[in-house]
RNA sequence: CGGGGUGUGGCGCAGCCCGGUAGCGCGCUUGCUUUGGGAGCAAGAUGUCGAGAGUUCGAAUCCCUCCACCCCGACCA
């Protein structure tokens, strides 16, 4: 490929609009324009790294026995009314009506569809199991895109969707995509981590989601160091702290706290560890005929999880400051679990504590030296109500958690039978039986790797990209090229060769000044870079530069293809 | 949807408070010079100042309405 045939569209600084780094340099580098929010054209440019990260999923998920096939992205909602999804899906699901007046939606995902493909063709265990995947644009009209490509509205994604005569099959299946994923994001060269996670709105049981590590990844992971152990955090658990019984040295004291309404303020002023506050936190549990006020009891330095509450009291609310004060005679701020007569959650952290420090429901006083037991009851419920920290156990006892953040790039799903069920995907079993098909799905942001690898691969100068989805794999730069014929010809000469074996290289023929060729293809993120001038010629070489690289190397003419090839073959 | 912010040539911005000639840098076009880290000189082109309505002799600037985009929260690959 020639640069003056191909279309390099950079610009000097990033418009305005953009936020974090990867989507900055998209931009700049001309990988993506943006047409309307969450919507956006990929660039010559951009869709070579497209295309290059789509063609490894595709090459290993064929290695690993899927099969590829392609559904409309346009879908009657009647499917969606059948399985049940349609209301749930909410209006982040585009829909619209025909020239009949009949409702279609703009497919999010493909699960209706498939199995409708699946039930139509598929009747017998013989035929059974099946993976079929694509590798689509989906449309998702979300609340906020944002990040550019890391979440748009319309995406690309791999889906695949496996159907399984047993349980026992469908797990065999999983396990071998949570391998191929491994696989993939290994040759994508990215640093992630498999996170158990939350079945969220597709529903099912298991499920892994793959991260990307990066600062700037929307989700919050805990891992432990010493396994693999790795889980969202809303999911990780917080395992019940060893009962360390100092024992109860102090006697419950009121002390004057005025205006220390936080445990950090409480814990400064009176001089104590955070780590020795207790917080209560009021909600309103829903109850059949109403609503029952519950205290919430963390360790200071702890934070609430929502999830794991709501699994333990039901679904909740936090209490109205004046559900509190009724409740409690004091409002919120100075309020403790000691007096109260109502439901106590405690943390499993919480329960555990000797000689802690909360409110007194009195405004401006907190109580100190208060033992469960003595001072009041213990916890009528004492679960696992907050998000891990670190340093907290890892649940499989190996070592303390770190966190970390990171970009889901991937899910994988054991659906079992849901949808199946709903859609009435059934297959008659060897004893002529009919049967409910196990199913699991398995998904690949497509598009929002593209970002992930840049958010990973970056520096001042621009994007870093790994060379299996560079948009090429060498730049030929010459010096002088429309003056020099020395220098045309010793470039078009080894363009040539590089091509010959299969490089994808691209010759700067734009008679650009070095100083902007240089800047642009550093932008851009092409790997390795050769640069053919007259003053190299004369000593019968050429200048090798890796990306990464500070210092250039001086390579004789005739070495450089074979110096390239190993290069290439060594990344 | 709630909270915060921004809309001025292709991109980045100034001008707005205090109404009166639309400006700067980059990019673009042409010519000459230059050619190893985003060149120099000269000459040019490009704006319904987000849209609509209003106040005014006069609106980018003041008032109102709407729209778009970005950031922070719930959703997700």
């Amino acid at each position: 490929m020639r640069a003056s045939q191909f279309f390099i569209a950079t610009l000097k600084e990033a418009p305005s609009d953009a936020e974090i780094v990867s989507h900055k340099l998209m931009l700049r580098a001309g990988l993506i324009r943006r047409l309307a929010g969450g919507i956006y054209t990929w660039m010559p440019m951009g869709l070579r790294v497209l295309r290059k990260v789509e063609n490894i999923v595709r090459e290993e998920m064929n290695r690993a026995g899927a099969v590829e096939l392609l559904m409309p992205a346009v879908q009657p909602f009647e499917l969606w009314e059948e399985s049940g999804r349609g209301p749930k899906y909410g209006p982040e699901l585009l829909r619209f009506k025909d020239r009949h007046q009949r409702d279609f939606v703009i497919g999010p995902t493909h699960e209706e569809v498939i199995t409708d493909v699946v039930r139509r063709d598929v009747k017998s265990y013989r035929q059974l199991p099946r993976h079929f995947y694509q590798i689509q644009t989906k449309f998702r009209d979300e609340i906020r895109p944002r990040f550019g490509v890391m979440r748009g509205r319309e995406f690309l994604m791999k889906d695949g969707y496996s159907f399984h005569t047993s349980y026992a099959d469908l797990e065999r299946e999983y396990r071998n995509m949570y391998d191929t994923y491994s696989r993939i994001f290994t040759r994508l060269s990215l640093q992630f981590r498999a996170v158990a996670a939350d079945t969220g709105a597709i529903g099912g049981t298991g499920s892994h989601e793959f991260h990307v590590l990066a600062d700037s990844g929307e989700d919050a992971i805990a891992f432990c160091p010493g396994s693999d152990y790795a889980a969202n955090v809303e999911l990780a658990e917080a395992v019940a702290p060893a009962r360390v019984d100092a024992g109860v040295t102090a006697t419950m004291e009121k002390k004057a706290t005025p205006g220390k309404t936080k445990c950090e303020d409480v814990a400064a002023f009176l001089g104590l560890p955070l780590t020795q506050t207790v917080k209560a936190i009021a909600v309103m549990a829903e109850k059949e005929g109403g609503s029952e006020f519950v205290l919430l009891l963390l360790r200071g330095d702890h934070d609430l999880n929502e999830i794991k509450a709501q699994k333990v009291v039901g679904a909740f609310r936090f209490a109205r400051d004046e559900e509190i004060v009724e409740a409690l005679g004091c409002k919120a701020g100075y309020i403790g679990a000691v007096g109260f007569s109502g439901r106590v959650v405690a943390d499993r952290s919480v329960a555990v504590m000797n000689d802690c420090v909360c409110g007194a429901n009195e405004e401006g006083y907190h109580l100190t030296g208060v033992n469960f037991g003595r001072d009041l009851p213990q916890p009528e419920t004492v679960a696992d109500i907050r998000n891990v920290v670190e340093g907290d156990a890892s649940p499989d006892g190996k070592g303390p958690l770190e966190l970390c953040r990171g970009i889901e790039v991937g899910h994988i799903f054991q659906l079992r039978t849901k949808y199946a069920e709903a859609l009435k995907c059934t297959f008659l079993d060897e004893q002529g039986k009919d049967q409910v098909m196990e199913m699991g799905c398995y998904g690949i942001g497509v598009s929002r790797i593209v970002g992930a690898a840049i958010e990973q691969g970056h520096d001042e100068r621009g994007i870093i990209f790994p060379a299996s989805i560079a948009p090429f794999a060498v730049a030929v730069v010459p010096m002088n090229y429309a003056k020099s014929e020395a220098v045309r010809a010793a470039a078009a000469a080894l363009h040539a060769e590089l091509l010959a074996a299969g490089i994808d290289a691209i010759l700067d023929d734009r008679d650009e000044r070095p100083g902007s060729m240089f800047a642009d293809w550093e932008l851009i993120g092409i790997p390795h870079r050769v640069v053919v001038g007259e003053r190299g010629l004369k000593e019968g070489k050429l200048e090798y530069k890796g990306r990464r690289d500070t210092e250039a190397t001086m390579v004789a003419v005739g070495d450089m293809a074979a110096f390239l090839k190993q290069k290439l073959c060594g990344a």
